[in-house]
DNA sequence: GAAAAAAATTGAATCGTTATAACAACGCAA
DNA sequence: TTGCGTTGTTATAACGATTCAATTTTTTTC
């Protein structure tokens, strides 16, 4: 390593990044008064607080993450678990977007840890917590009897879910009003006129198509039209699959009048095969779909939708995480993000 | 917090996390010499190694990140940093899918910083630099003289830049070849008949905006057709504005017949405008297209588009970087991602 | 069988921070 | 004078890994 031996200048970078000691040379005082100080202790004098800091200040210096992890055991890392189906048109970018704003100065780092492997969903997050790599958690399509949130809780490891959970006990979460969203839309494609509509839900395994099956059964019961609630086809269904169950559905004796999509995909894969059966929404039949990146309304910008923000949950979710971490014996955070009225 | 007051058991999760002194103690060897063992150093005796790696995997043994970063200074840490534009439809999820799947197992951990402010885009990477935290950096959008990508050399700073510069000195980087791509669009929306084609290009400040200049402008010139480079839109232009913009030219005297979109937004903008003008794409004009996320082949099924795979760029970037990290010697790693033939 | 060489192991220092406990220096009461 | 609180400051010992420079053990050589 005799890299700096012909060229006597090129000081390399951040090797002479300041420490406690620095502070401490040009201060006089020792390091662990700087290092007092620096914590505002009420036992350390206000002159020398003040005077530290400035020296702190004028030097640039920022605290090594690694000592600090390394002694107190905060790692000052959340950590987002990532799965399969974060690639859903725009939930994912926006989810992080919101994520990383609001953690934004907080001295927290965002990583990233995907997690490909639905068998067990445990597994990234056992390894967080056996491994203490991160502070708090997060993660998303949480199922009413979560494995993840029942590990979690178990061992008192801070996180949010994006979704509810049916355990009895509390835990901090940030959700959608899927009942309430489902139900209005489901009331708007009667005023349109329907009589028979269908609704695309979650696979059974996730806690949100509770809540929409709750909110579409509440409005068609009020009003008595006739529904279809497909078994083998999901939100999560391939868009071309959901295409041909569509085609086939639209075919049949007692076609719906009706869909309601809580997602762009399955709006689009309705859409799609609307197109080949020659059928035009909004005149042959009415839909209502969720709307997340906005694609929907800049292809049909007269199309039934209801946005969800989920740039919103991402920042709901930080806080949250923010507060239980600093906060510990505060009741859980949690909220429920409302779906806002129609667009007429 | 007198949680466990009453419960005799509850052994707190990670308390007893192992260490090298744990299996020191369990072998009977000094901490120094299961260190080097688990290193695999050709000093230590080939038993001695097996026996240790053995009760390490037994106890489930993992090194704690703190202490090896503060140790060696190695943070294990990539940067990816978001950029404002992040958000394009589909883009940022894709490379974040695709980097992270290639860290996967790695060891490195991959965080995530914003930075929305354009008017410095050093600032997050000047801040990574110089506190030490990672051990490369990811970004996008790159310019000609990227400030960036200036500043991670001068300091030797590994890094993989999505998109390419007009430095001399080499670089790591993973780009599309946007050049190819435009030419073909192009080639193609003359082969349709197109007399007066339009592209859409990036603003003048990133550098594949020169790519798609030339390779449109080599078509152009070899059959001679009309062109239009709007100078007021580009492709970060907002997708109403675009709209409206295309609105005029197609009201306007010498209207284009082709459009060349090197992005899904700007195609569903120029759609939009055809929508409500009353022109239908593929058969009063032609539109070829980026496809990233895959949306429009599924709005429009015979839509014209050319696929670029920023999963794999993604992956791409995370092998590349992982490579200078690993062997900083090498010649930087580059790739050009070529345009895959158009679907016909 | 002793000295030299090679092989294997280890003690101690270090990275930068924080927490504990000890230590000065001071005024003030007895 | 002795003793006792205050009020600030500091020495020291961790946290868990790596690495240099010994040190011990084994093998080889004469």
């Amino acid at each position: 390593m005799r890299s700096d031996a012909p060229s006597p200048a090129a000081p390399k970078t951040a090797a002479d990044r300041p420490t406690l000691k620095t502070i401490a040379d040009l201060s006089g005082f020792a390091v662990a008064t700087v290092s007092r100080a620096l914590a505002e202790d009420p036992k350390i004098a206000v002159a020398t607080r003040r005077r530290v800091a400035e020296i702190a200040r004028q030097i640039g210096y920022e605290p090594d993450r690694a000592a600090r992890r390394l002694r107190t055991g905060r790692t000052m890392v959340i950590n987002l678990i990532l799965d399969p189906h974060f690639e859903v048109l725009g939930f994912g970018n926006a989810l992080l977007i919101g994520l990383t704003t609001a953690l934004e100065g907080s001295g927290y780092n965002l990583v990233v840890t995907p997690h490909f492997d639905d068998t067990d969903q445990l597994a990234p997050i056992r390894h967080i917590v056996v491994n203490r790599q991160a502070d708090g958690v997060i993660f998303t399509r949480t199922a009413p009897f979560d494995s993840r949130v029942r590990f979690l809780m178990e061992h008192g490891f801070p996180f949010v879910s994006h979704g509810r959970t049916d355990f009895t006990e509390e835990h901090s979460w940030v959700d959608f009003d899927n009942e309430d969203f489902a139900y209005r839309g489901t009331l708007r494609l009667i005023e349109k006129g329907c009589r028979n509509v269908c609704a695309i839900l979650p696979p059974r395994t996730l806690t949100f198509r509770q809540h929409l099956q709750y909110g579409f059964m509440r409005a068609v019961r009020e009003f008595g039209v006739d529904t279809l609630v497909p078994e083998s086809i999901t939100l999560d269904t391939p868009a071309d699959e959901i295409r041909d169950w569509a085609c086939g559905i639209l075919d049949g004796p007692n076609r719906p009048d009706g869909f309601l999509c809580p997602g762009e995909a399955s709006y689009l894969a309705i859409r799609s095969a609307c197109q080949k059966r020659g059928l035009v929404i909004g005149r042959d039949l009415r839909v209502v779909s969720k709307s997340i990146s906005g694609v929907i309304s800049q292809i049909d910008p007269d199309a039934d939708t209801i946005q969800e923000d989920v740039e919103q949950a991402g920042r709901l979710m930080a806080q949250h995480l923010l507060t239980t971490l600093s906060e510990p014996s505060v009741r859980a955070p949690m909220t429920l993000q409302s779906a806002k009225p129609l667009f007429e």
